[in-house]
RNA sequence: GCUCGGUUCGUAUAACGGUUAGUACUCAAGAUUCUCAAUCUUGCAAUAGGAGUUCGAUUCUCCUACCGAGUACCA
């Protein structure tokens, strides 16, 4: 008695799949997979004049790389995908291919006096709009009007022979009908209903290219693939009572699927929908994919080449307009199966907030394994010249200096285990795999440009011009007029100056030639901090010089990890370098 | 215009008709540190407006406002 659970997701290929489109395919997938059901592709591409090559591949690699595979549909290569268990008796999945199926249906309706054929060219139904809208109303095509237009209720039934098999620009149009209310239940929105006065007759199927519309196309192939649920956008709650008229029409009310209509996920600021212009104007991506507009070569960005991880992606989509009923954020495809239901979604559209999609993907980050995320780095590392061997042994030339990891850094090669002790260090500050050059380059490149003396841009007090006897570098924005800038004095001293200088230079001096013990982080941080306080010497003072002369910046990782890393040779050479550099 | 849908902190959301209206993101402050980040603590911040039903309304009803969708031989 009760039916298996089969919905589908059924986009157009006129173009990339947008985030919004995603979520609708997620949802409709977690619903079916719920309940041990079928998720089901079908490629509604029955406009012709709309097809866009290479969409359709860009919709199916799109949910493929969320995760969220078809049990029927088509594959990327356009074949019907298989599975064990179904001889595919509801193939093929693509509209374009069902075309033979169609005409009969919409015939079956005009014999049952549900549909009619029509007549009117589209040119003369325009021109009655703007001939309606200029005296204040609208036209529409329906009980009001069917009677004095040309078509299959009005001709004579000779006429309306000859016009069907010896042309071909007519239509079939359903009869819809006169003061009727339609109830309907949505799963989402509860009761709702419609008179059908407010509507029109709708094209059925177009003579022309032999193609159904959305709607015959729709209801006959959910019928046919036996649909349970639809579960699809807002944007077709306004044609829901033309589908379950249609249902009627055909007889199938019994067999009728449920619907669900989905709100639309909204702009991020100001009132609209989400559309591609809001991701580029506030820099975040509204596709999935990267996708390149066949017809004017430009790139939008996909959330995959922006760095997000899939199930980042997912996770944030879902909790769009869906919670779980309990405070929990972090959930995996399988969890999501588990958790989901439709009468935990919002009725209401959804802003979209890029801040919470990275929080996502940082979450994520934090949740893979270091050597995940190594592999992930290391294209990133060699798009920046640096190579990465599995074995210190034969890549690195000879006179390679070790130090712990196994580094070479005049001819930027460092070994594997080199990088995942660096992405060890630095997986909790980033949200995204790219984001660890950003702030581990100095661990692999020796900097050549030193920051000004670690004053924070945005101070407020940085456009000072340099004092010609203090400053090292003339570049450098350093202040001594301590009595308009005192914070900024007291700063820049605090990074760089001669006094500075010296101390940096006894303690390279201590660890690269007294000092032979342990390289390690947490051995090295007491053995500086002995050191440095053993001297008297101010602590941030000296630290924060070293970590300029070694990075280059004026933030960054600790003192002893980073020479943990770089090791004796190098904290030699680098300070060499800011030596002559800085003074 | 007409039809349908929607409205809780800036955002996403929670709250049997009874709560000091909760949580997360963002933002701010403090703690911590050699700096930054992370982390921890604290804080800012909402029931669109008006009637009605009720002992009691974020929750139910109606009106207004605002937002969205649809109004194609597009999906």
């Amino acid at each position: 008695m009760e039916r298996r659970t089969r919905v589908r997701f059924a986009p157009s290929p006129t173009g990339p799949l947008h985030m919004g489109g995603v979520r609708t395919a997620l949802y409709n997938y977690l619903y079916a997979k719920q309940r041990g059901g079928d998720f089901i592709i079908r490629i509604e591409d029955t406009d012709s004049h709309r097809f866009v090559p290479g969409a359709e591949q860009y919709i199916i690699e799109a949910l493929n790389w969320c995760g969220i595979v078809p049990d029927e549909g088509v594959d990327q290569e356009g074949k019907v995908v298989e599975t064990a268990s179904d001889r595919h008796p509801h193939a093929p999945y693509r509209q374009s291919q069902r075309r033979p199926i169609y005409r009969q249906y919409a015939e079956q309706l005009v014999d049952a006096g549900w549909a009619y054929y029509a007549f009117d060219s589209a040119d003369e139904l325009n021109e009655r709009r703007a001939a309606a809208e200029a005296a204040g109303d609208t036209f529409m095509y329906n009980a009001a009007s069917r009677g004095s237009l040309r078509n299959s209720l009005t001709l004579p039934e000779e006429e309306v022979r000859r016009l069907v098999e010896t042309t071909t620009d007519w239509t079939i149009r359903f009869k819809m009908p006169h003061n009727r209310i339609v109830k309907m239940e949505d799963l989402i929105r509860g009761h709702v209903e419609v008179n059908t006065d407010t509507l029109d007759d709708k094209v059925l199927w177009k003579r022309a290219d032999e193609l159904p519309t959305y709607h015959l196309a729709n209801i006959v192939d959910d019928h046919l693939m036996e649909i349970t649920e639809v579960i699809r956008g807002e944007e077709w709650l306004p044609s829901l009572p033309l589908h379950y008229l249609l249902y009627e029409a055909f007889g199938w009310t019994d067999t009728m699927p449920r619907f669900a209509h989905l709100s639309l996920l909204l702009k991020p600021v100001g009132n609209g929908k989400l559309s591609k212009r809001d991701g580029d104007k506030l820099g975040f991506p509204v596709f999935p994919l990267a996708w390149k507009n066949p017809e004017t070569g430009e790139v939008s960005h996909g959330y995959r080449e922006d760095g997000y991880f899939p199930e980042a992606f997912v996770n944030l989509l879902a909790m769009l307009g869906w919670n779980p009923g309990d405070d929990r954020e972090l959930f995996t495809l399988p969890e999501l199966v588990q958790a989901f239901s439709l009468d935990k979604v919002q009725k209401a559209g959804a802003k979209f907030n890029p801040d919470k999609a990275k929080w996502y993907n940082k979450e994520y980050l934090r949740m893979k394994s270091t050597q995940e995320l190594t592999a992930l780095f290391v294209p990133v590392l060699e798009s920046h010249g640096i190579q990465v061997v599995d074995c210190p042994c034969n890549a690195l030339t000879a006179g390679a200096r070790f130090e712990g990891f196994g580094a070479d850094f005049s001819n930027h090669i460092f070994t594997r285990e080199y990088v995942e002790a660096v992405v060890e260090l630095v997986k909790e500050r980033g949200t995204f795999v790219a984001d660890f050059w950003d702030i581990a380059a100095y661990i692999f490149v020796a900097p050549e440009q030193f920051a000004d003396f670690g004053i924070k841009a945005g101070a407020g007090l940085a456009d000072k011009p340099a004092d010609p006897n203090r400053p090292i570098d003339p570049r450098a924005k350093v202040y001594d007029d301590t009595a308009t800038a005192p914070f900024l004095a007291k700063d820049a001293d605090k990074f760089w100056n001669a006094d500075n200088a010296a101390l940096c230079q006894e303690v390279c001096n201590y660890i690269c030639e007294e000092y032979k013990g342990s390289m390690d982080a947490p051995v090295l941080e007491d053995v500086l901090e002995t050191y440095i306080k053993g001297k008297e010497w101010p602590m941030g003072k000296v630290m924060n010089s070293l970590r300029l002369a070694l990075t280059g910046a004026a933030s960054g990782l600790g003192i002893a990890a980073i020479l943990s890393f770089i090791g004796r040779a190098e904290f030699a050479r680098r300070m060499a370098f800011v030596a002559q550099r800085l003074g």
